[in-house]
DNA sequence: TGTATTATATTTGTATACATAACATATATA
DNA sequence: TATATATGTTATGTATACAAATATAATACA
């Protein structure tokens, strides 16, 4: 029962790292003998993840971490706002008090994991974060579409928390700070000031996506290499 | 193989058509008596529907009917409008001609079902009518949420094509003649023409579902009955 | 060498027996 | 009489053996 349990929240968090990576297969016996269950409740985990967005099941032929393709990237980029900031405005109307103090304490935790470098821990707490902001929305229609939103929004946002300049840690820092005007706003049923500060984050964090998606081209003699036949 | 597909499907369809109730517990060995199945693809099925929201399972105490409360009613129709108009405008932006094809086939079994009074049948090609727009739009974080609110959507208008007076053929007739604009509007790539026949068409809904809700109250003289104590 | 076909291995799907947890009923005790 | 505990029943969860489908390897043939 518990390593069960254990096995769902480790798929999920893997397949957010990427630690499992987009398209790949999952296979049921290996999976199994290093969860330490059968396959019945191995499957039945599956079909959950698969009913979540995480993975693919095709018949007869098993599961497929939820792939990434540029297609959807396309919508995916195109549908955040709206749905982000919907979420943000009804969370700032809906929000309990108990739901608030929940959220602090996530922030908290981040804060000190996207600070000290805990790339992993920081991003998978980003993750909790805009999740704990979606159940406050009281929305179950859009909270599944945000729910499935934040599985690619995480697995692109690896790089994020992982600085590899002095801009890149000021982004981690305005990022923590954006949450805390975040948390500010819904706090204070401000819903307008919600949308505009989810909109803000959205775009420091889109930029950072793109960079991912579409990173710096390779030094031009590199690509040059192209003509010397050898090196293919 | 096709009992199994057909457990799933028929599950779907009498979840819809509430032939079983909202709230109602799943056995499983009954079902697997009833579908000739085993429990394990039985249990698979549940889970698959559970991810479809339309059951819901609850550890060691098996499947029930997604229940349909009042505080998600309010949601649903806060949520529908947005929901709906959004994806009818990227459904007329990004619709293939084979797409239409198909709806205009689904539109054509709608309206013979929806004339002749065949009221299951009415209601589920409606369902698939509006599954179909969801396709076009090609957004699967959308889709999710159109899926789930058309589940409500059609439960909740099981009433809608069963006509008790001559206003409600009326507006099945109105329903099926806006069907056919929004399909032209979609075909002519025209969002904001869908949009707005989409909003239209949703306001329909809405009042027939809004009288489901909330039906004319009860002639007051047999309220007065209250008081009569042998009548309890 | 390349393609088609067969044989084999691997993987997924299903049935069933057993384990465990929830629920109902009955009995004992205060 | 009420509460608590014990017992039996029912339903759900898990392991495993077997069946079916798919992928892989090997062989035959052009």
């Amino acid at each position: 029962m518990n390593k069960k349990s254990t096995c769902l929240s480790d798929l999920r968090e893997r397949i957010l790292s990427q630690d499992i990576v987009p398209g790949s297969n999952l296979d049921e016996v290996s999976l199994c003998e290093r969860y330490e269950i059968s396959r019945t409740p191995l499957r039945e985990i599956l079909h959950r993840l698969a009913g979540d967005g995480y993975v693919e099941i095709e018949e007869n032929r098993g599961a497929r971490v939820a792939s990434m393709d540029l297609s959807v990237m396309r919508v995916f980029f195109q549908t955040a706002p709206m749905v982000y900031s919907t979420i943000a405005r009804l969370a700032a109307e809906g929000r309990t008090s108990q739901q608030v103090d929940a959220l602090k304490s996530t922030q908290v935790s981040f804060a000190a994991a996207a600070r000290a470098g805990d790339t992993a821990d920081a991003a998978l707490l980003n993750h909790q974060f805009h999740e704990q902001i979606g159940q406050m929305a009281q929305n179950p229609y859009l909270l599944i579409s945000l729910r499935r939103m934040l599985i690619d929004h995480t697995r692109l946002s690896q790089t994020f928390f992982r600085p590899q300049s002095e801009a890149d840690s000021a982004r981690i820092v305005k990022s923590i700070d954006q949450h805390d005007a975040m948390i500010a706003a819904i706090d204070a049923r401000e819903p307008a000031l919600a949308i505009d500060l989810t909109l803000q984050h959205w775009d420091l964090s889109r930029d950072q996506m793109e960079k991912y998606v579409r990173p710096d081209p390779l030094p031009l003699d590199v690509i040059s290499m192209k003509d010397r036949r050898n090196a293919i």
